[in-house]
RNA sequence: GAGGUUGUAGCUCAGUUGGUUAGAGCACUGGUUUGUGGUGCCGGGGGUCGUGGGUUCGAGCCCCAUCAGCCUCCCCA
């Protein structure tokens, strides 16, 4: 016999936590739907040839591999032994765990894209798999929750994404967040203003970091990657800009006049802030950021982030517009727009603010005891009323001793527990115990499930 | 990939300068008028001290290796 553990990285997720998890992926899934984000799932696996490449050399490394079925070792020979573990990959794996929920989105456009009705949006709720090493929340496996639209590059989307993360966040219960947005091409006009044309990649990697590590590390990192000192002066107006939205806008309008990039981003920028005020939305939760930049390198217009104001975590959801999605498919040219939300940080964050609603909790709501076998054979019909009544309940299925049952649904939260013994089948009057308070009421079947619903 | 830290009961952890049969709390289980739990009282089971070597008369404790968890950096969600 060997000792049970979980494969590093992974989770369970208990009964008590599933019902946490699955009120954030209902409401999600619910605003999703009303802003017609449909859903999509794909395969766990995909085919190696789809997913190598696609992330960068690191990436490819962090693939989980599937050792092919059969005698999987029968093609290799000396000489790929000699040459090493990247000869033999090829040879025994043609098929990987999904890295993210992106690529087989693209795959999947690329694949029908005659049968979609265009511009796609699709929603995606599966988890993913990468061979990181694991830390403080960071898991091989874990979840990933998307809503893209792809083949337009319409604003009103970016616009819309806004709308529907407030909507998002605010059923939750997250009152207190923060909505944060910038433009790539915004950046791109930093990078050619200050005279580092070109190099906007490495500039985000590093002002990216602003709010974690500081202006000055900031620097310091910059002057590693050989900015010039010059470069680093001409970007100190980035350090200066008004936090009112307006301002910031003319301000950067100002700075950046020169940039035709540059100026683009800010048009495109004051656009979605435009449409958003048009849909009413209070926008006093929604910040523009011009350091606001993410580490990855595909986004080429809008870029949001969301951060939980009241707890001291990363942001809690992340998206842009990136161009070009399905191009490594053989189908150019299609830009879309989507947003990942960050179901574990979200379920922390509530965790920690006590925002799960008591009715999220799924439970049995009434346990009917189990005397003997007459009291057995009379709670059958009832127990069917009472689901009937759309009242989940549960008959417990042995004849225990009654410390034996009140234990369990003790030790389940049920909060309700029916006695029904010889006497309360003869007079049809049963007794209903509240479990919280240790009052118990003698009543009929009607009265119970009045009380229940 | 680099660094740090911790592995003792199902869980959280004590365990003295190395010295008899390794402890506690919680959990589990039985009893406490066999129709009333969660807060009482009494009892019980459960550990080759992560694994493999080494030092020693003697190792949970010291040394080496290895594996695993956690944390930081890189990168990411």
């Amino acid at each position: 016999m060997s000792k049970p553990s979980l494969a590093r990285g992974t989770r369970d997720f208990a009964p008590a936590v599933m019902a946490k998890r699955n009120f954030i992926l209902q409401t999600i899934r619910n605003v999703f739907r009303k802003f017609g984000f449909l859903p999509l799932e794909t395969p766990a696996m995909e085919n190696l040839s789809v997913l190598m490449g696609k992330y960068g050399d690191e990436g490819d490394q962090l693939l989980f591999k599937i050792l092919n079925s059969g005698d999987f070792a029968k093609d290799i020979i000396q000489n790929d032994l000699e040459k090493g573990s990247k000869q033999i990959l090829p040879k025994i794996s043609e098929k990987g765990l999904r890295y993210d929920l992106t690529v087989p989105f693209a795959r999947f456009v690329a694949m029908n894209r005659h049968d979609l009705a265009f511009p796609f949006k699709r929603s995606q709720i599966q988890p993913v798999w990468r061979a990181d090493r694991p830390q403080k929340g960071r898991y091989r496996e874990f979840y990933q929750c998307d809503a893209d639209v792809v083949g337009t590059d319409s604003l009103l989307c970016e616009a819309e994404i806004i709308l529907m993360l407030n909507e998002v966040f605010e059923n939750l219960g997250i009152k207190n967040f923060q909505i944060k947005i910038n433009n790539r091409k915004i950046l791109s006009g930093i990078a050619e203003i200050i005279g580092a044309n070109g190099r906007e990649s490495e500039l985000c990697v590093a002002i990216d970091k602003l709010d974690k590590i500081g202006r000055e590390k900031v620097e310091e990192e910059l002057l590693q990657h050989h900015f010039t000192s010059g470069n680093i002066e001409a970007l100190q107006k980035l350090f200066d800009i008004p936090e009112n939205p307006e301002a910031c806008l003319s301000y950067l309008e100002n700075w950046l006049n020169s940039s035709e990039i540059g100026s683009k981003g800010i048009a495109e920028l004051e656009e979605v802030f435009e449409l958003v005020s048009q849909f009413g939305l209070e926008k006093s939760n929604i910040q523009i950021d011009p350091t606001l930049a993410r580490g990855l390198s595909y986004y080429t217009g809008a870029i949001f982030e969301v951060k939980a104001l009241d707890v001291a975590i990363g942001s809690i959801s992340g998206g842009g517009r990136y161009d070009n999605l399905t191009g490594i498919f053989g189908l150019p040219d299609v830009s879309g727009v989507g947003i990942s939300l960050g179901v574990d940080r979200i379920f922390d964050v509530m965790e920690e603010l006590s925002l799960f609603p008591a009715e999220s909790l799924e439970n049995t709501r009434i346990l009917l005891v189990n005397f003997d076998s007459d009291s057995q054979k009379a709670c059958l019909p009832i127990l069917k009323s009472l689901r009937d009544n759309g009242i989940a309940a549960e008959l417990f299925p042995e004849q225990a001793k009654m410390k034996k049952q009140f234990d369990y649904a003790n030790k389940k939260g049920i909060p309700y527990v029916l006695i029904l013994g010889s006497n309360e089948i003869k007079s049809g009057v049963y007794g209903l115990k509240n479990m919280e308070s240790g009052t118990q009421e003698n009543l009929t079947i009607q009265e119970i499930i009045k009380t229940l619903c």
